[in-house]
DNA sequence: GACCAAGTGTGACAGGTGTCGCATAGTGTG
DNA sequence: CACACTATGCGACACCTGTCACACTTGGTC
C-alpha cells in the first residue's frame, strides 16, 4: 500500500492532515517550508513533513526533488477532490440542490467580471430553452 | 468547558465527528439511531452514541429527551458552519473565486426552478449596472 | 575538500479517535 | 407490577495523530 489507494480520500482525514492536503490541491505543489507558512497557527517544520509523510503513505501526495528541497504534489485529481466536496457541501448545507449553493455562493461574490456575467445568462438562457 | 466553547469548529474534527455532525447539520436534529442509518459504512449503535457524548464534550452539540429517546442538536449555527465551508471551498478549489465556485456549482445543478432562474437574472442585472 | 546553511528522515510519545460489549434505565402493556 | 423492548452511559483498548528533537544529507563556497 506504498500508492494510489483509492479508497482513502481526502473527506477521511484527521484535521491536520486536510489541512496539508488543501494546500497542496490550493496550489498544485509546494515544498514543506511554504506549507509550513500558508497553514493556521503553524506548527514546526518537522512537523509539516511529518504529515506530509503519512499523507505519502497514505498515496495522497507525492514529492520530486529539485536540488536540496522536495517538491509535494496531491496524487488525487484536482478536479475529483472538487467534486467531492463541492457536493458535500450541496448536501450537507443547500438541502441537495446544487442551484441554491450556487446562489449562496453569488451572494459572496463581491466582483464579476463581464466574462462570468456571459456565462451565467447563458446558463439561465439554456435552461429556460431546455425547460 | 461543558458548552459553548467557540475555539473548536467542525473543521477541527476527526473524519468520523466530522460525519456525524454533518448529518445534525444537515438534518437539523436526530437521534443516535437516525444518525447511524445515515453514516457511510455505519458502525455500531454505541460508536455513534460515543461520538455523540464527545461532541457533546467540546460543545457543538446538545441534545434534549424526548420520551425514551435523545434528540440531538448541532450548538454551531447552521448558517456560520455553512460560510465557513463555503468560503473553504472558495479558497482550495477555486482560487478564491466566489464566481467560478458558483459557476461550477451550477453546472452541477440539472434542474433549476424558475424562481432560481429569476434570481440569477436579478443577479446578472444588478452586477451590469453596478458595474 | 572542509564548512556552513538549509533540507530531510525518523523514533518517541502523550493524547485523541473509532470501536464495541455490557450494565443500566425508561416505556408501555397485560 | 413484572416483562419485554428499546435507549443510554461508560469502561476498555488498539490504532491513529500531532508534536517535536536530533541525527543525517545535500549544495554551494572559499
Amino acid at each position: 500500500m506504498n500508492s494510489r489507494n483509492p479508497a482513502i480520500e481526502p473527506d477521511d482525514l484527521a484535521p491536520r492532515e486536510r489541512e496539508v492536503l488543501d494546500v497542496l490541491l490550493a496550489t498544485g505543489a509546494a515544498t514543506a517550508v511554504d506549507i509550513q507558512g500558508r497553514l493556521q497557527d503553524p506548527p514546526s517544520n518537522s512537523t509539516v513533513r511529518k504529515m506530509l509523510s503519512r499523507l505519502e503513505a497514505k498515496g495522497l501526495v507525492t514529492y520530486r526533488r529539485d536540488g536540496a528541497r522536495f517538491v509535494y504534489r496531491p496524487t488525487v485529481p484536482r478536479s475529483r477532490a472538487r467534486r467531492r466536496a463541492l457536493s458535500r457541501l450541496i448536501r450537507v448545507f443547500f438541502g441537495g440542490s446544487a442551484a441554491r449553493a450556487a446562489l449562496a455562493a453569488l451572494q459572496d461574490a463581491d466582483t464579476l467580471t463581464g466574462e462570468e456575467l456571459d456565462e451565467l445568462e447563458t446558463i439561465v438562457r439554456k435552461a429556460r430553452e431546455g425547460a
